[in-house]
RNA sequence: CGGGGUGUAGCGCAGUUGGUAGCGCACCUGGUUUGGGACCAGGUGGUCGCCCGUUCGAGUCGGGUCACCCCGACCA
């Protein structure tokens, strides 16, 4: 029987340990020997890949087109748009040489010094200069446009603390960039697509978010607007979990991107950029897990169904492989994932403990005591309940089980946050609350300074104006001034 | 870059007043087990982060250095 076991860390004893430990355990990722870089493990990546394919489709359906960017821009690029090499150029790594040598004492390589570039290239840490330098040369007329194109890539930021999944210096992402002859079509792309965003989040990863435009202090470098979908993890802080910005001619000025509109005359391309990151993973993992492990969405989980026989000896063992033969062929007709675990190297607590460490949404488990019955043992792992029920007609009721988790947790997640959403327009108990966590809906005078001192004193931050949630009237909280709307504050990763 | 902490087996740790390194997990072999993380027996595995010094002798003491982690500033 168990002893002392190596369980995670409780949620609420130190939710930052569990949630490492569970990216660990869960054999989701690692980190990397080298400084504030990641391993994203089979597992992880099987649940990335599956988010990336369900996003690639919704993207298509509206139009875009994927392509493929360089890694490498030149330095001179960054350097055309002011405020975006502003807010991007102190995190950028820069190849500087492009060959090594051995060394004096032949034990080893060196820089070549000889080998210096002329000019250095800067590692993207996000690519609307070298795409907009491009963009140039295919835009001509308005016949051209839109142009609408997205790059599945890597991008790098040197940040200063890094979390896995949450802030590396690498990251996958997706980002789309698009050209348009209109601000209206621009301004109607760039909300278009954040609602591809909030659609993916909630209808896919079960995550409720809540849709907004930033401030202009947390506003993308370069941008005029940016809109962000802001999700709740389970400690009360917001994960921006997406953006998506209106970069009105800013980038087209720069790079000099001009075509000739109907009526003769040349005029500057406008543009958006929109971009989701593997730190959608950790706003998964923070969503909805627990002190078990992690629970995923069956839309996104690598195996929907895992199966685990008992059994005492090879006769029975054969018994159950033939029961269970038919019932994985009929859930695999249905589209369901199923993985049948009959390994004999690990005992049946262990697997059970293990695939609920790594969110499997339904276990079936199978013995000669079931055999007799016709009977099998469910266990959905969102509530932990287990069902014993007929082996007859199983694979339906997985089927319908798996619809009924995705909109449980969906449910459950989006309760939880609504009872953390605030009202407040006092200060003082603003700065008390605000400590544990939650999202503040307090009324904010519209200034930068009246930001900043919030954030000055409660390392909270404007988190977003929302979008679709009542406006009641209002004074600005820290100012008295008169408010011009009510913002989301909170604490953020 | 500031403040704190840690470096000893793949992982987690112990190591007394300095005397030549140990425990748990994992791994390998054999057997018994299998309805909630199995047990027994045997076995493999270490330049104690690195450098210099003190000493007959350093994981342990002194100096330096590097790396990593946590808390801030920066951020998808």
């Amino acid at each position: 029987m168990a002893k002392e076991l190596d369980f995670l860390t409780k949620r609420s004893e130190d939710y930052s340990r569990w949630y490492n430990e569970l990216v660990v355990k869960a054999d989701l990722a690692e980190q990397s020997d080298v400084r504030g870089c990641m391993i994203i493990k089979p597992y992880g990546y099987a649940i990335w890949e599956k988010m990336q394919r369900i996003l690639d489709d919704m993207f298509k359906e509206t139009g875009v087109q994927n392509a493929y960017f360089p890694l490498l821009i030149p330095k001179s690029f960054l350097s055309k748009e002011a405020e975006h090499v502003e807010g991007f150029a102190k995190e950028c790594a820069v190849v500087t040489h492009y060959r090594l040598k051995t060394n004096d004492t032949h034990d080893g390589v060196v820089v070549d010094p000889a080998a210096r570039l002329e000019e250095e290239l800067i590692i993207r840490p996000t690519s609307e200069t070298i795409i907009w330098n491009t963009f140039r040369n295919w835009i001509h007329s308005y016949r051209d446009l839109p142009v609408l194109c997205n790059q599945w890539c890597n991008v790098m930021r040197w940040e200063m603390r890094t979390r896995l999944f949450l802030r590396t210096s690498e990251f996958l992402w997706q980002e789309g960039h698009t050209a348009h002859a209109t601000r209206e079509e621009a301004e109607a792309r760039a909300r278009q697509m954040l609602g591809v965003y909030a659609d993916f989040a909630e209808n896919y990863m079960a995550v409720p978010v809540i849709r907004g435009v930033k401030s202009e202090t947390e506003r993308f470098a370069g941008a005029l607007d940016t809109y962000t979908i802001e999700a709740m993890m389970q400690d009360g802080k917001a994960l921006q979990s997406g953006t998506s910005h209106f970069l009105g001619q800013n980038f087209g000025k720069a790079f000099d991107v001009t075509f000739m509109d109907e009526q003769n005359e040349r005029q500057y391309a406008w543009a958006t950029s929109w971009g989701v990151s593997t730190r959608l993973m950790g706003a998964l993992i923070m969503t909805h897990s627990d002190d078990n492990g992690l629970v995923l969405p069956p839309a996104l989980a690598p195996i929907q169904v895992v199966i685990v026989p008992i059994y005492k000896n090879q006769e029975q063992l054969a018994r159950v492989d033939a029961a269970v033969a038919p019932i994985v062929e009929e859930l695999k007709r249905k589209g369901i994932s199923v993985k049948y675990d009959n390994a004999d190297n690990k005992r049946p607590g262990f697997k059970f403990a293990d695939y609920e460490l790594k969110g499997v949404p339904v276990r079936l488990v199978l013995g000669a005591r079931d055999l007799d019955n016709g009977t099998v043992e469910v266990m959905r792992r969102d509530t932990l309940e287990k069902e014993t029920r007929q082996l007859e007609g199983i694979a339906a009721e997985v089927e319908t089980l798996l619809a009924d988790i995705q909109r449980n947790i969906f449910e459950k997640a989006r309760a939880y946050r609504d009872s953390r959403i605030y009202e407040c327009d006092n200060y003082e108990e603003f700065k008390q609350r605000v400590k544990n966590g939650g999202f503040f809906l307090c009324p904010w005078d519209g200034t930068a300074e009246t930001e900043a001192r919030i954030k000055e004193e409660t390392q909270a931050t404007i988190r977003c104006v929302p979008f679709g949630m009542k406006q009641t009237p209002g004074t600005d909280m820290v100012s008295g001034r008169p408010s011009v709307a009510r913002v989301i504050i909170a604490r953020s990763y």
